[in-house]
DNA sequence: AATCAAAAATGAACATTGTTCAAAATAAAT
DNA sequence: ATTTATTTTGAACAATGTTCATTTTTGATT
C-alpha cells in the first residue's frame, strides 16, 4: 500500500462524499434547487474543491445518474429468478414503474434531465452504457418471448422501444406534473391502471 | 372605439410581440439558452417592459405553451373528417408524433418542461385546460371505439392514458436524447417503427 | 398652447447562480 | 529544516431572473 494508493483512495472517497451530499440535497429539495454552494456547504468543503473533483455540474449529475442506474439494477435483480420470459416482461414493467414512483428525482435525472446526456456528448468517446444495458435487458426478454411463439408478426427492437416508451411515458407524465393537470377519476392509481390495460393487451399476444 | 380600447389593443399587441420574439429565440437557440434580456433585445424593448407585461419567466413559458397547443390543434384538425373512430385513433397518434417531431422545442415546453405547470399552480384557480382538452379528444375517440365493439374488457380512461403514455414516451425519449444514447439499427426511423408495432396491436383489439 | 396627471417604458441595481484561478495551507520528499 | 508537490480555499467574474425609483410619453384639462 503506497502513499499514492492511499491518495487515490482518498480522492475516490471525497468524490463519493460529494456525490452523497449532492444526492441528499437532490432528494430533499430537488435537482434544480440544489447549487454547487449547497453541496459544498453540506460536506464542509469549499466550492473550489468540488471543481477539483468534478469538471462541472453536468459531471456531478452524470455520476449521480449512473448511481441511479445501479439502484434500478437492484429493482431488476429479482427478475433473474423469473424463467418464463412473458412473466419476466410483465414484472420488468412493474419494477420499472415501482422504481420511478419510489425514486422520482432519480428517475427524472436518468431519463428526463438533459445534463447527463450533455456530459456524455461533451466527453467524446463515451457512450450511454447505462441506457444501452437497460434497454438490452428489455430487448432480450422480448426476443425470448418471440422465440417461444409470442408477438407473432412483431419485430423485437421497435416493439421493445414501444414498451419502453409506454412505461416511460406514463412515468414522465406523472413526474412532470401532466397527470395532475388532467383530472383523472383516480389520480393516484392511474399509472397502475394504465399498466393493467397494457397487461391485458400483451396477454393476448 | 374609445382610447381605452385602443390602449387595451396595444397592450395585447405588445404582449404578442414579446411572445413572438420569445418563440423565435426558442426555436433558434432553445428554451434554456433564451434569456429575458435576449427577448427584450430581440423586440427592441427594455427588460423592465417585459416584466410589465409578464409576471415572470414562467408566465411567458406558459403562454407560449398555450400557443403550442393551438398549433397542435392545427395538426388535429383533419381528424374531424375521419368518421371511423378506430381510424381516427390511429391517425391521431400519427399526428401527435408528427407534431412532436416537427416542433421539438414546443413539444418539450408543452409536455416536459416544468415551468408551465408551475405557473398554473402558482396562479391558483386556473386549471390545465390545454391538457384536459387534448386528453378529452383522445378519450372520446377511445370511448367511441369501445362503443362500436373494440377494446373489449378495457376501460376508456386508463386505456387512453396508456396510449398517451405510449406516444409521449417515445417522443420524450427522442427529444431528451435517450434514443441517441441507445444505438438502434435505424435511429431516425425508430419512432415510426415503434408506432407501427402499436398499430399492429390495436388492429387486433 | 400650456399644464398637469396617469400610464408606459426604462435601465441601474440586487441576489443568486456556475465557474475560474491565484494564493494559502497542508503534506511529502529531500 | 527546507524545498517541492498536492490539496484546498474563497474572492472575483460573468450571466441570469427580478425589482423599482426614475424618466419619458400620452391624454385630459384649463
Amino acid at each position: 500500500m503506497s502513499i499514492a494508493d492511499r491518495k487515490a483512495r482518498e480522492k475516490e472517497a471525497l468524490k463519493s462524499l460529494i456525490l452523497k451530499g449532492a444526492k441528499k440535497l437532490f432528494l430533499e429539495r430537488g435537482i434544480e434547487q440544489t447549487t454547487i454552494r449547497n453541496i459544498a456547504d453540506e460536506i464542509d468543503y469549499s466550492v473550489g474543491t468540488v471543481y477539483v473533483y468534478f469538471k462541472d455540474k453536468n459531471a456531478i449529475l452524470h455520476d449521480l445518474h449512473s448511481i441511479g442506474f445501479q439502484e434500478l439494477g437492484g429493482y431488476f435483480k429479482e427478475l433473474f429468478t423469473v424463467k418464463d420470459p412473458m412473466e419476466r416482461l410483465k414484472k420488468m414493467g412493474i419494477m420499472y414503474l415501482k422504481f420511478a414512483m419510489e425514486n422520482n428525482e432519480m428517475y427524472d435525472l436518468m431519463f428526463i434531465v438533459k445534463a447527463p446526456m450533455e456530459f456524455i456528448e461533451s466527453s467524446e468517446k463515451e457512450e450511454w452504457n447505462e441506457g444501452i444495458g437497460t434497454f438490452s435487458a428489455l430487448r432480450k426478454t422480448v426476443e425470448e418471448c418471440i422465440a417461444i411463439g409470442h408477438f407473432k408478426g412483431h419485430f423485437a427492437e421497435p416493439l421493445s422501444f414501444m414498451i419502453w416508451g409506454l412505461v416511460h411515458g406514463m412515468c414522465s407524465l406523472e413526474i412532470r406534473q401532466r397527470t395532475k393537470g388532467v383530472k383523472f377519476s383516480n389520480p393516484d392509481q392511474i399509472l397502475y391502471q394504465g399498466y393493467q390495460e397494457y397487461l391485458k393487451i400483451i396477454e393476448k399476444l
